[in-house]
Formats: C-alpha cells, structure tokens, sequence
DNA sequence: GACGTCCATAACCCATGGTTATCACAGCAG
DNA sequence: CTGCTGTGATAACCATGGGTTATGGACGTC
C-alpha cells in the first residue's frame, strides 16, 4: 500500500546505473541491501521491476511505467522538505507580541522594536490583541511568544518578566457620579461602589484590579464584568459600576461622559514584559533585552 | 531524508480529524502506535507538526505547510501504483511473437490468431523478427512470449513446443552452379561444397542446418556465416557456397540467379512453435492451444 | 582452466513499528 | 472534594525490516 521513499530512490538509481553494484556504491550502502531491498519492493508491488540476465539488467514495461512515477513522488517529496525549511525560516523571524490593552506609553514598541532590530535585522514583529480572559495575553497557550501584560504574573515559575512602565492607579468613574467631583479620590470612598471586574479566568490579575488587598477585608461588590475596553466604556456609561485602570491607560476610556480621578492611596500597577521560562528562542530573548534596555534607559535618561 | 509513505497517511489522518484517538480508529491502528509515529515523524524532519494542550490537537505552522505537500506525495504515489496496474493490464493481454524467418506457409499465423482470438479477444499480438544468432527466436532471453523456431531446441528441458510443419530440406544454388542442371540431389553430392552456416550462437541448428549427422562423419566446409535472409541470398550468389532450406523458404531466395533443388536422401526439417516450459501465463498457453488445433486441422483436413 | 565481474543468498544484528497495559491530566458529575 | 471519563504520552515487550559481511553460482576473459 505504501512505500518507503529510500526504496523509490533505490528504484531511480537502478533504473539510471542499470546496474546494482553501481547503484549501490552511489547509494553508499552494499549490493546485497540493494539486491535484497529492491526485490522487497517488487514483491511488494507484485511485479517485476527489472529483468536481470546474462547481459545485464534492463527495466521491464512495469519498471519503465513505474520510473516517471516514482521520480514525481521523490519531487513532490522534495518540494515538501522545502516548504517546511521555509516555514522553520519564517517562523525564526517572526514574533508574536500579545498585548490585552495597547502598551502605548510614548512610542514604547517603536523603541524596543528598533532596539531589536539593530542585532535581528530580519525579524518580522507582529501585535496581537487578546482578550482579558487570558491575564498572559497568549503566552500561556503559546498563541504569542513575548505578552505587554500587567502584574501580578499568574504562574511566576512558568514566566519571566521586566517592569517597563509603573503608573498610579485611577479610577475611572461616569462623569456624573458624585465622586466626579473631586480631584482625587481615597480607596474608602470606592469600597461600597459595585466595581467592574475582569473575568474569574484572569484569576490574581482580577483582584488586583478590583484592589481586593486594599479595601480592608471588605469584599467588592461586582457590577459587570468586562472583556476589553469597549465593554468597559459602555458598562461605565450604563453606571453598572466604577473601575481602576492605570494611568496610562486613562484615554482609552475618557471618550466623554467618562472621567478618571487619582486612587492616592492605593499602590501603582506595573506593566511588564513577559515571556515563557523555558522559551529560550533567540528571538524572544533578544526582544527581552531590547525591552530591558528600552526600560533602563527611560528610568535614567542620559 | 526519507519517508515512509505511511508516515505521511498518518500525518495527513491527525491532521484532519486533529484527534490521535479518531485518526488511529480511522488508520486501524493503536492510538500509542499513531503518537508515536507522529513524533517520530516531527523528530526527523526536526518540528513540531502538531501542538498538543489541554484545548486539543492543533496545527502548527510547520504542520500547515507541510499538509498540502504531504496530499501531493501521497496523490503522486497513487498516481504511480495505477500506472503500473495499468502496465500490468496491458501485459497480460500483450503476446510477442519472436520468429527467425517469415513463418509464412498459407496463412499459419492469421489462423492460429483467428483461434486465440476466440478466447481472448482482448490479446493484442506483436510479430517481431529475431536474428539467428538467437535459435530460440527471443524466447531465451524474454523478449518473445512464444517463437516460431526449427528444431532441434537448444535445451529440451526448458521449452515446449508443437510442429507446426515438417517440410523436406532443399539445397540453394547459385544457378550458374553445376548442380543447378539437375532436378535433384543427394547429400554425396554436397559434401565437399562449402556451406553457409548459421552463427556459432545458434548451436545444434548450427549443425543441423549443416546436416552434420548426413555426412557420414565428414565435416563440413564453411563457406561463410550467415545472419538472415539478406546475406544468405548475397552470399549464395557471390558464390561462398551453398546452403539447405526448408522448402517452405525457399522462396525467400529464390530471387534471381538462386535456385533450390531437393535434396532426396536426408530427413525433413521441423518448423515449431515453442514456449518457455516454466511460463504458466494463460495468453502463452492459449497461444499454443491455437497452434495445436491449427496443425491438428491441417494435418487431418474435414 | 584460473580469474574477475556481477547479482543472489545466507547468517546475523540492531533499530523500527506495532501491540497491550498504564500513567498523567483536564473536565465534569455527584 | 471525589471519583469517573476521555485525552495523549509512556513503558515493556515482540516480530519484522533494513542493514551488514561472507559466500555462491553463472558468465565472460585472458
């Protein structure tokens, strides 16, 4: 039914040596392996491929049917290790960078990308928007190779990670609630309000939004929850609740009829460059220094 | 380098129901055995083709490029099993026909073929014409299937064979030659001629064309050798010698300035029909069943 | 008649491709 | 939480396959 590719390009150098000794040397195995092999394959194929006698060996009508046939099969062969050379080829240029919210932040890809680019000129960088129902923006199930994603890390032997931005936490708030008002706010003026919440997927990342460590042991009251910034928006507006979100993510909500005010007494939120412990690609860690790089040099510029 | 055809039948399989367990069912074989092959398959050719996890059997890139490459090589492999079904068809049905000389005689060969074709009326037969170099007329080394040959055969024991006819032997002249003036003659009379003899290859119908056993010990003069009808007729009238002919040939060199007389005092010559002894194939068999029952009709008319 | 060439065969060895039994893990019902 | 189910991976085992070297037998050559 099926046959070893070796056994048709033991057939192909038969049929062009008609001769098994010399076949075999140019195969580098040894005449009986080949006798015996090609025999093999005539059984198997239930006719004679070669007519062996006093004056030589010479293809029968089956062999000279077989040969054209066989030498497609090798090509086709051939094509198909080529095509995967070229994916492995692409696939070691390219990466895949997730990100739950655009890291934004003053030109910050940009930055790191051209940092990278300087030791891997060929490397093709590609953005990818994930949901927050995966708080590792695609790491986790390998849809993405290095994440922009927000700390607290789920597994944090599973990832290694650099800060790249630390912002105050705001809370955003539809402009016509009472807390509008105000310049800045206080976590005690936030515990009673029904909060927006990730899903129950993102896991630490959801109660650190909801800043469930710093409201005292008081759990938060959840007013919808919210897969991606729009969602949010709309749920701010319809006053399902309110919701922190970092600084530099403010705009990403303040269309109108949404406003953000300062939490001053609650903790910042680090955003944070991520990729998989055991990934040890090149490209990812390349990508990693450039990030760190890109971070050094912003926390003390020259 | 390699693959074994199987190999690929069991990628394409995963690759299309994306579930070791389905595939296996659908491949007859063990869910551990398909896995294994599959991984043995990504280690040879050095990537991952699937991505295993919790969700289910994916794709990788690698695996997409390889699919359709992997279709085309099994589709090329199909391709070339039904060429050589093909090829074998159209053996089975192929009858090649070796014979020396014309076997002529009123229409020998259209009757034994209107018999075959009584029984296989698919069989499509092909005449070819074989030096005699060769007594067996191709049988030896295959290139005929059956042969229209004199006796005696080279080796009783691997061809069979029917007489066709059995014609007296007569003697071809130059007819300036002075055995020309008479009606007939007998061996005495030839055995200090020189004779035109068929190649040393040719073997017992060397001698017998030589009538070595009519001499009466006496070793005949060779005038030269001959290889068809073409040089015999040059070498007859360009006075080399002298040969014997089946009365039935004698035409063939009969052309001007050769004539043939009978010779009365040695045996007849046998025109035969032979095959190989070990060749069980039912076109060759019938063939000589055709032959049989001609002669049979011909020996013994309604 | 000894020798060289060429393909086939024999005896042997280890890698391969299959089997069954079992594990590890996620998803899910109770 | 526990146990069941379904998934792919792993382990242990066995027969076959694809290779090796050594040898045989048929032909052609000097």
């Amino acid at each position: 039914m099926d046959v070893h590719g070796r056994d048709l390009r033991y057939f192909v150098a038969v049929a062009e040596e008609l001769h098994f000794t010399l076949a075999a040397q140019r195969l580098f195995i040894s005449q009986p392996a080949l006798s015996k092999q090609v025999r093999l394959l005539e059984k198997a194929l239930g006719a004679d491929l070669f007519a062996r006698d006093r004056r030589g060996v010479r293809l029968t009508p089956a062999g000279e049917a077989l040969l054209p046939h066989a030498r497609r099969v090798l090509e086709a062969w051939a094509e198909a290790r080529a095509a995967l050379e070229q994916a492995r080829a692409t696939e070691e240029t390219r990466l895949v960078i997730g990100m739950s919210t655009s890291p934004g932040r003053g030109g910050m890809l940009p930055a790191v990308r051209s940092r990278l680019t300087e030791a891997h000129p060929a490397a093709v960088l590609e953005l990818r928007q994930v949901g927050w129902q995966d708080p590792t923006a695609g790491l986790a199930d390998g849809s993405s190779d290095v994440a922009f994603v927000w700390l607290p890390v789920a597994d944090r032997r599973r990832y290694r990670w650099i800060v790249m931005a630390a912002e105050p936490r705001h809370v955003a708030l539809p402009s016509r609630h009472p807390l509008a008002a105000k310049d800045a706010v206080v976590m005690a003026d936030l515990v009673d309000e029904p909060f927006l919440a990730l899903p129950e997927s993102a896991g630490a990342l959801r109660d650190f939004w909801l800043a469930a460590d710093e409201r005292g042991g008081r759990a938060a009251r959840i007013g919808a929850v919210v897969n991606n910034p729009d969602e949010t928006y709309e749920a701010l507006v319809d006053g399902r609740g309110v919701c922190l979100v970092a600084q530099g993510n403010a705009t990403l909500l303040t269309r109108g009829d949404v406003v953000t005010r300062p939490v001053t007494d609650i903790g910042a939120c680090n955003l944070a460059l991520a990729w998989r412990a055991d990934d040890a690609r090149p490209l990812v860690r390349a990508y990693a220094r450039a990030a760190a790089g890109y971070a050094r040099a912003v926390a003390a510029p020259a």
